[in-house]
DNA sequence: TAGCATTACTTAGCACGCTATTCAAGTGGG
DNA sequence: CCCACTTGAATAGCGTGCTAAGTAATGCTA
C-alpha cells in the first residue's frame, strides 16, 4: 500500500508551517526581523531581561539554537546582554529602544498572517483546529520526561 | 492586548511541524536518510525518473532547495542522475537499489510518527484535523497566482 | 536566421533548526 | 577545602528552507 503524503499528518503539518513561515517572514521582514527574532521578541515584551535558558524553557528550541538567534539579534541591534551579577555564566537579555518600538506593527503581521492562514475556516473549525494543535503540543509535553 | 503565542495558528503549527520533523528525522536516520530525502523519495518511489522540476512542483519547495536535497541524495548513493537526449538542460533522477530497498521501512517510520502524533485525538477528530489541514493547503493553491 | 525570452539548473549566501563538544562558573559532599 | 557533578553558554558542523544572481539549452518571433 503506497503511502499517500496528503494523508500524512506530519507532511500536511510541515507544508503548512512552511507556507506560515515564509507568510510571516515577508510580513515582518520590512521591520528588519525574522520569525525566529519575532518569536524571541514575544517573550522579550512580555518580559524583559530573561536569560537565554529562560527563552530556551519557554520557546522549547535547543539552547544552541537560541544561542545563535540572540547572537543575531545582538548583531541588528535588537537586544543587548548585560552579565548576571548573582551567576557569572549568565547573562539578562535587553531589548532596545528598537526592538520595544517593534511590538505593535509586528504582532499586527503576525494577526494578518493567522487569519489570511485561517480564512478558508469557518469559526468553528478555527477554534477546533487551534484547541486541537494545543492538545497534541500538551500531550507532547506530558509524553517527553 | 498582548499576543498569546498559544492561541496563535502560526505559532502552534511551527512548534508542532518542529516535533514532527525531528521525529521522523530520529526514526529514519539509522536508514541513512534525512526528512527531506524521505520527502523526496516518496514521489520517486510512486514514479522513477522524475526531473528536478518535476520533484519542485510536487513537494513545492523551491527549486535551488530542491537542488541541493538532490546533491545531497547523489552524494549518498541514493540515486544518479541521467541526461535527457530530449532536453539538454534537464536530468533524469533514477533511484538506486539501496534506495528501492528502504521504501518498506522508511514508509513504516513514518507512519509510526504519523500515529504517535496524533495518540491524543479520537478517530474523529483525527480525521476533521486532517481534512483541515488539507483544506488549508488547497485554499493556498487556489489564492496563490 | 538572428536575437531575445524562457526554462532547467547551479551557486553563493543567509536564517534557523539540530547534535556534539567544550569551557567556565556554580554547588555539594567527603 | 578540594574534587566531582551540574549548569549556562559558545562553537563547529550539518540539513533544509529561502532569495538572488548566473549559465546553458531551448523556443519563439521578427
Amino acid at each position: 500500500m503506497v503511502f499517500e503524503k496528503m494523508d500524512s499528518a506530519g507532511y500536511l503539518i510541515n507544508h503548512i508551517a512552511r507556507l506560515c513561515f515564509q507568510d510571516l517572514r515577508e510580513q515582518i521582514a520590512p521591520l528588519g526581523i525574522a520569525p525566529a527574532q519575532f518569536m524571541t521578541l514575544l517573550e522579550l515584551w512580555r518580559e524583559d531581561g530573561l536569560s537565554q535558558k529562560d527563552l530556551v524553557d519557554l520557546l522549547d528550541v535547543e539552547q544552541a539554537t537560541m544561542a545563535n538567534t540572540i547572537a543575531r539579534m545582538e548583531r541588528d541591534g535588537l537586544i543587548e546582554r548585560r552579565p548576571r551579577p548573582e551567576d557569572g555564566r549568565s547573562h539578562s537579555i535587553y531589548m532596545t529602544e528598537k526592538a520595544k518600538l517593534l511590538e505593535f506593527e509586528a504582532t499586527n503581521a503576525a494577526r494578518r498572517v493567522n487569519e489570511e492562514h485561517l480564512s478558508v475556516l469557518s469559526d468553528e473549525e478555527q477554534k477546533q483546529y487551534i484547541q486541537i494543535m494545543q492538545r497534541i503540543i500538551a500531550g507532547r509535553r506530558n509524553s517527553k520526561k
